[in-house]
DNA sequence: GCGACAG
DNA sequence: ATCTTGTCGC
């Protein structure tokens, strides 16, 4: 398999233009979904998680595993290319489509305004949230490490996103719009779904059921 | 040239 | 992302 990401650069761009960064939801939101991968075998299985819970109580209402062959590497900047495919797969089995996505990634803070959760967005139709646990791209001036405080994430005099403080003492999250929702009501909705721990609900949720964590070997437990 | 670089 | 023990702090 060769890449060409000259292609997958100009792929990118035009994508770009159809990201939507205005609130075109306005139902109101009874399910939010979350997506995360995880890696098996040496990288070579790429495993999906997708997880969908009700809101605002955040009972886990179904949740989907994909596992397929991983055929693209993992390159800063590009990352879409390699999750989306088992994403896709696992989004397919989803039964309750949730009103809101979020999805693990840059959305629109990338170097050419489509992360993954942009991208995934555009492909799903759905409106999505980025959370990302470490910066791609942007720069932002220091936040002091207390649940709430929030700085803009800037990139050429343009904000790309927001740098939060989801706990205390814990490392800032990295949130920006993915697809058809605004800046603010990206954040918005990340601290809406905020209970006492670093990542939103689904996406913690998601983070384990990729990564088969005890909050989900509890839950199974449980079932 | 050098550092930065989602998962 | 993943491989992994103990350890520090809230």
């Amino acid at each position: 398999m060769s890449i060409n990401l000259e292609q997958l650069r100009q792929t990118q761009q035009t994508l770009a233009k159809q990201v939507i960064l205005t609130d075109a939801f306005c139902q109101s939101v009874k399910f939010i979904g979350g997506t995360d991968v995880g890696f098996e075998d040496d990288g070579h299985v790429t495993k999906a998680a997708i997880v969908v819970l009700t809101y605002p109580d955040f009972k886990v209402v179904e949740y989907h595993i994909a596992r397929i062959k991983t055929q693209f590497p993992y390159i800063p900047g590009y990352l879409s290319f390699r999750e989306y495919p088992a994403l896709i797969e696992a989004w397919q089995q989803v039964t309750q489509k949730p009103d809101l996505l979020f999805v693990d990634g840059q959305g629109v803070a990338h170097p050419r305004r489509l992360g993954i959760a942009s991208h995934l967005g555009l492909l799903l139709d759905m409106p999505t949230i980025g959370v990302a646990k470490k910066k791609l791209c942007g720069q932002y001036e220091s936040l002091p490490k207390q649940a709430g405080s929030v700085t803009p994430l800037q990139d050429k005099q343009e904000q790309i996103g927001w740098v939060l403080c989801s706990k205390n003492n814990c490392n800032p999250l990295f949130i920006s719009a993915g697809h058809r929702v605004s800046q603010d009501s990206a954040l918005k909705w990340v601290n809406l779904c905020l209970r006492g721990y670093r990542l939103p609900e689904p996406t913690r949720w998601a983070d384990a059921i990729a990564s088969n964590k005890p909050l989900f070997k509890n839950f199974k437990h449980a079932q």
